[in-house]
DNA sequence: CCAGTATTTGACCAGTCGGTCAAAGGAAGG
DNA sequence: CCTTCCTTTGACCGACTGGTCAAATACTGG
């Protein structure tokens, strides 16, 4: 048995846990974990079902594995958002950094918002600790940057979540912007438009 | 056997539909297509499996009749934006009604979510049809009001997604956001976060 | 009240679910 | 070659899935 709680040690191990951890992001970001199956993720990763559950203990062990990391990754791009740095200089490049991640990891997004949508039951915990933490945290510089006049007076958790909400939605509902742009690449004129946007909404109005 | 296609006729059926109709929204809502069961239907409607499949085909057949109409009460704001109206004020009233379907219906709009994040299974002919013909005429309107130097120029489709992604994070991220915002109705500050934000977007630049 | 219809349900079915297990295959060192 | 340990799998399990059906129950108009 492959020592599941510590690091995978042999060549082979790796491997074939990446390919089922892979194989299973595909999965339950299109599914759902309920809608998900294992037949599905060893298929998907090649393998036989018996063969998952040597790597893994269950099916449960296959998802938190997934959302271990997936908070922390999610929460980079503003965890790198400098309070000693240019107000809007700062805040812009955190929305490009998220938009980014969109594009390059679609499927993570779609992992999360499916385990929000369902009411975040594995992950409920985290988020009033790690996320409200941090929120919190970027809260007060925003409001420091406020009274500083160097940026827009604003509610500062709402403009957190306007950027979650305007950066995700490209990779979470992908397949209805794509339906109306038909042909173009959604990402072409998505980093130009968002970042308009918080331009013209971060401008102090003095 | 109730006329499946037709209007049901007497008082009970139409009780026991909406029942049915009204505890698949919560299910379904919540685990999407494949993670709920009937058992599940039955249980929050209060009725037993086989009377559900009294009223109902399939299981199918009660997720089709919920998303039938869904796509059309979900557009109706955007179809309501009068090309003959002020710009400013016809967008603004657009978001605002979006922002508060949001907050009456959060059901539907984590049903809509989910069938989109799942690939659109069941929506991807509406979407490219119904859908993409709605904004696309919006489109035009919104180029004529920009040409008219009435409204600021930006990308029309990503104006419109932009109007999407923030007035629908507040439905379907709801649990995150409470999180984060601990006793505060997130529905307190929104609207007017909102409609701050598509001012300052949308006031022309000269 | 009764006949006929509309409604409800317990029992059941085949297929799928997550998961187990013993046995078979493979690699590596001696 | 043999032994040992790691890896893989076919066969199988009980629980649950969507769905069926005949029989029982409620409801209706006459």
């Amino acid at each position: 048995m492959p020592d599941g709680t510590g690091k995978a040690r042999t060549r082979i191990q790796r491997r074939n846990r990446d390919l089922i951890l892979e194989a299973a992001l595909d999965v339950f970001s299109t599914h759902g974990f309920r809608g998900a199956t294992l037949d599905q993720i060893a298929s998907a990763a090649g393998l036989s079902k018996p063969n998952l559950l040597y790597y893994f203990a269950s099916k449960e062990a296959i998802h938190a594995d997934l959302m271990s990391g997936l908070l922390d990754t999610w929460l980079d791009p503003l965890r790198e958002m400098d309070a000693d740095g240019e107000p809007i200089a700062e805040i812009l490049a955190y929305v490009d950094r998220k938009l980014e991640m969109s594009r390059l990891y679609p499927r993570e997004s779609r992992l999360f918002a499916n385990e929000i949508l369902q009411g975040a039951p594995r992950m409920l915990d985290n988020l009033q600790g790690e996320l409200k933490h941090l929120v919190d945290d970027k809260v007060r510089v925003l409001l420091r940057w406020m009274d500083a006049g160097q940026i827009a007076k604003l509610d500062p958790h709402h403009l957190i979540f306007s950027v979650w909400a305007l950066t995700q939605h490209y990779a979470d509902f992908d397949v209805q912007i794509r339906a109306i742009l038909d042909d173009a690449d959604p990402f072409d004129a998505a980093p130009n438009f968002v970042e308009t946007l918080f331009r013209k909404l971060l401008r102090p109005d003095s």
